[in-house]
RNA sequence: GGGCCAGUAGCUUAGCUAGGUGGAGCAUCCGGCUGAUAACCGGAAGGCCCCCGGUUCGAAUCCGGGUUGGCCCA
């Protein structure tokens, strides 16, 4: 169990103890709203971590808000309905299409349903619990109640009256065997690649002799019910002669199908410019109640395939049946519903579509009026259950007109902020675009019954209560669903015949997308606290919803209100396993969201989704990568906390009564700017929700500001033992970083926020940081001068290290002096900052390094040349034997005279290439203009302090082996080589306040142990007093 | 089959809007520091920037095609 974890389970018992999760469902109530909607999911599967990471944003965001002020209910919710419960209840009894459902008996069918809803829900609770997720789930809005039904019964009715649901027909893909439509899922789950035969068909233009449209279809049966055809309006299309007889296809298609020395061109023509021709029916079996058998254009009609112009069946595909729409093209369908012609097909009445086929394709040869067949590869869905090839075929159902409503849709879609942007106009706004008419109906047992009763003449009544129902009817039905609600019958107002109510169940995504109105019960109930939190300030979920519940949110608003019912959401994407792939059982690539809570830890799983990329890009999934989250940034918290908590408890300190921020020392107003600057960071970041700045802000702030410089440069001033004002100082600064960060991280880490904030308590705190008001910004701290400084001062300290580095020169042997230049200076204060991290005596800032350079010259060749010719490579050998130090002086004071073979040279300043080179007692390390020069010249003094921190490093060693507690006094004795003894000595003081040493002997002596460093061996003791 | 998004060091990623010598963190190696730290500091090594083609003086970046993965739809 890693620190994480044990952090969190004494934070949960906590909270356990003074009720803070349900505590914090109240918090602020009274006060402005923050209006969060949470989107049910269904507790048919136990949770995965991509629920982890959905419930990580909305909980970060909401605890957020919560800590501005605002007053955020956080009602849970489940939905209830739907093809996946009644699939996973067929599938439990064994049982696999509706017949059975029906001999089963729909009552204990749908008691079963009920039941299996919440078969996790346990998971579900346990999840939200340890995650930290504050969700009210004592009391949340389930789908499958009467009252939630009831209030989407009056949203329905709201939306008939405005008389925008219509009863029409949808191009469902259907199994005649199994005599059901599928939903797109189990659609999806059957596609597979076949290959059929596909035919050319001539149809002959109407009032034109031996003069034909050829269109292609890889469906021959359809072609009984074809009504028109469709050509592209924006391509060419050309009329041919081809072996004596016309044809008119798409022109770039009659390239790819014939030869071009089979076919004359006589005349080209556009898509467009054909619209309206008519031509003659090829079976007429069906006589079509208007107007037919003509051209009409669609985009959809592409140049890939086929002959450009596309034979159109609206009974039998989707594109056909929203073309037909545009028309007004008849709906000729003579096939019934187990999937054989009907009787009005007399040739093959009674057969099944497919099987006719072939003797379709016959029939239409023998007239003349195939060209030709070909083997077509493509993709067909079969039913994922029986195997049998889906028709796509046109039932009747109840819509919900909102292609009427696009516009109105749009324009409430601009009132929504998307996280990211680009969903607005894009993947959403797209989808607005061209959005449908919602197929309401489903011929299903277990979902919200449509609550429209008809009779036999046709008319109709819409119920919008149950207290409408009972006042009808008479009879009280013991619940809303089916089968008791079908027994419900009354007379009609009308014609006083019974009206009965057609057995449909309602998608369920219109369940979903009612959330805002019937998990309040409205109207019925909660008139005012609807009308409070009507629309939503947020709402998130994964990207796969943007045509489930945003969408369906949007509608039913839109339909009711027209209103948006959200205004704000975060649109995340999916988490994936550590290769990019889908987690799913049958890779079993799946992880156990409980193997990460007990090993690492919900906080650090939070952190790591939210602070790896922006909550809208992939998760690439690893335990690897939480774990790293651990150890980095949660690991530092408990341990600058740690800290804190060590010296605080020896000192007894407590942050009361604490110095006054601005006459700190400058390390502390350092830190304190920084701080500050972080508070506004972040909470701008949050406030624009923004979860990614938030965490990185934060992180860098607590390892490298918090963590790495301010409490490492500062340790000193903890340690000693006698209370200073610069003691104080150090201590109320680092327990108001902490206090803040713990606010800071409250939302996000909201277990390590509460431990660091229990353990660092101000005398005013609350019983939880989550109940605190989150923290702002103190513009008085911000002192950029100062931040600016300690930038360049950690600059400084960096290339002093390197510079150190360059010669092998550790820091425990301490240097005379650094040389600074180009950061101007720093403050005083700051000063024995760089002396302490670099282990110098001396800071001094000069702006002219030339002294610590020496000036080399060498001879330059390209000058030599010309002026010795031959004798040039000569002088150039002696002249590189002498020092170049010297040369360069010689140099520059009047020349060198040399002689070569007898011929006398003199050479000028101008011959020689010089260069400037450190001396040998420094090192340098450099960037940009700054310059960070170390004197290395060591002294007997710095040779000896430099033996006693060797030693007391030795004896920090041995007291840490010893397990001695911090404050622990010792006695020391010691004895050694002559030389280190002599820095013992020298040292003495030193050596016996650092190891907390009462006594220190020298003395000969073989007990201890013995340490060998640099400059000989010593042996030393260690004895706890 | 179509639409959208993504592919950068062993891993996680920044840079792409607006073309001009690709940056971090983790991991690895070398050295240092260490009585808060599972840490830290200095340095090294590690990149056909998915592939092919185009535009351009110049492409990780813009365009086209392909490929792999994801999402949505069929």
């Amino acid at each position: 169990m890693s620190g994480s974890v044990a952090l969190e389970m004494e934070v949960l018992d906590l909270w356990k103890g003074k009720d803070i999760m349900r505590r914090l469902l109240e918090h602020n109530r009274g006060g402005e709203y923050f209006r969060f909607l949470e989107g049910p999911p269904t507790a048919n599967a136990p949770p995965g971590v991509h629920h982890i990471f959905a419930r990580t944003i909305k909980d970060s965001i909401c605890r957020h808000r919560s800590m501005k002020g605002f007053h955020v209910p956080r009602m849970g919710g489940w939905d209830c309905h739907g093809l996946p419960v009644e699939i996973a209840v067929e599938k439990s009894l064994g049982i696999e299409n509706k017949e059975q459902i029906e001999e089963y008996g729909i009552e204990p069918f749908i008691k079963k349903c009920r039941e299996s809803v919440f078969t996790y829900i346990d998971d579900w609770s346990r999840m939200t619990d340890r995650l930290g997720y504050v969700l009210d789930l004592e009391d949340p809005y389930v789908t499958m109640k009467d009252s939630y039904i009831e209030s989407v019964w009056w949203s329905l009715k709201e939306i008939w009256k405005k008389g925008l649901l219509t009863e029409g027909h949808t191009i469902v893909p259907y199994c005649p065997r199994c005599g059901t439509s599928l939903s797109s899922h189990e659609v999806a789950q059957g596609y597979r690649t076949v290959e059929e035969p596909s035919i050319f068909v001539k149809f002959k233009i109407r009032n034109q002799e031996n003069a034909y449209f050829l269109a292609w279809t890889t469906t021959p049966w359809t072609l009984i019910s074809n009504v028109a055809l469709a050509v592209h309006p924006d391509e060419f299309y050309v009329r041919i002669d081809y072996k004596g007889t016309e044809l008119i296809l798409a022109e770039s298609r009659a390239k790819v199908l014939m030869k071009e020395e089979e076919y004359t061109v006589k005349q080209r023509l556009m898509g467009s410019d054909m619209e309206g021709t008519g031509y003659e029916p090829l079976f007429d079996f069906v006589t079509p109640d208007r107007p037919a058998h003509f051209i009409t254009t669609a985009d959809f009609v592409t140049m890939d395939d086929g002959t450009g112009i596309v034979h159109i069946a609206p009974a039998f595909g989707e594109d056909d049946y929203e073309l037909g729409k545009r028309y007004d093209l008849p709906l000729v369908q003579p096939v019934k519903p187990d999937g054989t012609f009907s009787e009005e097909v007399t040739p093959w009445k009674g057969m099944s579509v497919k099987d006719a086929d072939p003797s379709i394709i016959e029939n239409l040869s023998d007239r003349s009026l195939l060209e030709g067949q070909v083997m077509y590869e493509h993709q067909y869905p079969f039913c994922w259950r029986c195997d049998t090839p889906l028709l796509y075929y046109a039932r009747k159902g109840i819509y919900i007109r909102m292609s009427e409503l696009r516009k109105n849709l749009m324009d409430n879609n601009e009132k929504i902020s998307w996280y990211p942007p680009n969903i607005k106009k894009g993947r959403f706004g797209k989808f607005l675009e061209e959005v449908k008419d919602w197929n309401l109906s489903r011929e299903r047992y277990w979902g919200t019954p449509l609550p429209l009763w008809r009779c036999p003449e046709g008319h109709e009544h819409m119920i919008g209560s149950i207290k409408e129902l009972g006042e009808l009817s008479g009879k009280e039905v013991p619940e809303l669903h089916r089968p008791y609600v079908d027994e419900v019958t009354f007379p009609c107002k009308e014609c006083g015949k019974t009206m009965k109510r057609l057995t449909y169940v309602i998608d369920c995504w219109y369940d979903s997308g009612s959330a805002p109105i019937a998990s309040m019960h409205y109207p019925f109930e909660n008139r005012e606290e609807f009308e409070k939190q009507f629309p939503r300030d947020y709402i998130a979920e994964g990207i796969d919803q943007t045509r489930g519940w945003f969408y369906s949110l949007l509608a039913v608003s839109t339909a009711v209100f027209d209103k948006p019912s959200y205004r704000s959401v975060i649109c995340h994407a999916h988490v994936l396993d550590g290769e990019g792939k889908k987690m799913s059982k049958s890779k079993g690539n799946v992880i156990d969201p409980w193997a990460l809570f007990d090993t690492e830890g919900a906080d650090a799983i939070r952190w790591y989704l939210l602070s790896q990329t922006a909550p809208w890009k992939p998760k690439l999934f690893s335990m690897e990568g939480v774990n790293e989250v651990n150890r980095s940034f949660l690991a530092t918290v408990r341990n600058v906390l740690g800290f804190y908590q060590t010296y605080a408890d020896l000192d007894g300190y407590k942050p009361e009564g604490r110095t006054n921020p601005s006459e700190r020392a400058g390390v502390d107003r350092w830190l304190l700017s920084r701080l500050n600057d972080l508070v506004r960071r972040v909470d701008e970041s949050l406030d624009n929700y923004d979860l990614l700045g938030a965490p990185q802000a934060i992180s860098y702030f607590v390892m490298e500001d918090l963590s790495n410089w301010y409490v490492r440069a500062n340790r000193r001033r903890f340690w000693g033992g006698e209370e200073t004002v610069d003691k104080q100082m150090a201590y109320d600064t680092l327990a108001e970083a902490l206090h803040t960060v713990s606010r800071l991280m409250a939302p996000l880490a909201p277990f390590h926020a509460e431990k660091v904030y229990q353990e660092v308590a101000f005398p005013d705190m609350l019983d939880s940081v989550h109940m605190e008001r989150y923290p702002t910004q103190d513009e008085d701290l911000i002192d950029d001068g100062l931040e600016e400084s300690m930038s360049l001062l950690r600059k400084v300290v960096e290339l002093g290290r390197a510079a150190r580095g360059s010669r092998n020169m550790k820091i425990r042997q301490p240097l005379g002096r650094v040389v600074v230049k180009g950061v101007g200076t720093f403050d005083d204060d700051l000063i024995p900052i760089i002396m302490s991290e670099l282990n110098v005596k001396e800071v001094v800032f000069e702006e002219d390094l030339s002294g610590y350079f020496d000036m080399t010259a060498e001879p330059d060749p390209k000058k030599l040349g010309p002026k010795m010719r031959a004798h040039s490579g000569k002088a150039r050998e002696i002249l590189l034997k002498e020092d170049p130090k010297e040369l360069a002086v010689k140099a520059r004071s009047g020349g060198i005279g040399i002689e070569v073979d007898g011929h006398e040279y003199h050479l000028i300043e101008d011959d020689f290439r010089f260069h400037e080179i450190l001396g040998d007692r420094y090192a340098i390390g450099t960037e940009g203009d700054i310059e960070v020069i170390l004197d290395l010249e060591l002294t007997d003094d710095l040779i000896r302090e430099g033996v006693a921190r060797e030693v007391v490093r030795r004896i920090q060693t041995m007291r840490k082996d010893m397990d001695l507690p911090y404050d622990a006094r010792i006695s020391l004795s010691i004895s050694g080589d002559g030389p280190i003894l002599l820095g013992i000595e020298a040292f003495k003081d030193y050596i016996v306040g650092e190891t907390l040493a009462d006594s220190l002997d020298i003395k000969e002596s073989t007990e201890g142990k013995e340490w060998e460093i640099e400059g000989g061996t010593f042996r030393v003791k260690v004895e706890q007093i």
